[in-house]
DNA sequence: GTATATAGTTAGCTAGGCTAACTAATATAA
DNA sequence: TTATATTAGTTAGCCTAGCTAACTATATAC
């Protein structure tokens, strides 16, 4: 087995523990993981168009309509014109925005505890190794 | 946001353009990755019942069978009674084992290609610091 | 010998995607 | 300037990849 195969294994591996942990954190909020990376989305880069979800998230502009207009009826985000009357840029709500900043901190103490004895010097790294295959895949 | 934050949103980012890409290597095979999960799993650790594939796997036993019967149905495994009349043991057939091997070194310039520009030590850490994650998440 | 646990199955559900085909608005090219 | 092509979002209906609840058959414990 090669390392690059190796490598996959465990990335592959370790998908659904964490999946099913982070919606078990999540739970509280009544959201699943694929709506609160649409809320992160939101937060860290600001108001987006369903496009914009949709490549950020490589994802299908259909998925993102079904998951934005949970969200809108969920009360988290609200949608706006955008740069044309075709476009709708979706944005934090007051709520949505409290909201966050209040499962981020939840989540930190999970996020730390999944992450207990491993040197910052290798998550640094791992986190690299991550974004860099994110680049060549979709290059 | 904190480098923990920052590894597990990278982390979730490159999930489906990485999943995207290996169902497209594994189409000429009609197979998909959940499928080449267990082929992958039997191939390394040899037979194993149900339950174990389900453990492995982190999944329940129903999404197991489901599995396993597709790929007794394309021939590519077979299963025979284990250590009493209850449990399955499933292993590769003949066809599964030389599709398996094929797979692999059809999967290796994918790989290696995503891992394009990282250096083999980094592989590694990262793929430590994956197999540690999961060892927190699941004790 | 009865109660409990374990392996696998069945039925039916859900999350989280997808494609095809559509409308409305905009951009382009003749 | 109109006809054509493109883009943003939606709708309908599908699929993968999981799930729970309830079941059967077998094995174990008391």
């Amino acid at each position: 087995m090669t390392i690059e195969q190796e490598f996959f294994n465990q990335y592959r591996l370790m998908y659904r523990p964490f999946i099913n942990q982070l919606n078990v954190q999540l739970e509280p909020y009544q959201l699943y993981s694929s709506q609160w990376a649409v809320l992160r989305f939101l937060n860290d880069k600001g108001p987006h168009s369903f496009v914009d979800i949709a490549n950020f998230m490589s994802i299908e502009k259909p998925s993102v309509t079904k998951l934005v207009h949970k969200l809108v009826e969920l009360g988290y985000v609200e949608t706006m014109t955008g740069k044309d009357k075709r476009e709708k840029l979706v944005h934090l709500s007051k709520h949505g925005e409290e909201l966050v900043l209040e499962i981020k901190s939840h989540l930190n103490p999970f996020f730390e505890q999944a992450l207990a004895g491993v040197p910052k010097q290798d998550i640094d790294i791992a986190t690299q190794v991550l974004a860099r295959i994110c680049m060549n895949i979709n290059q």
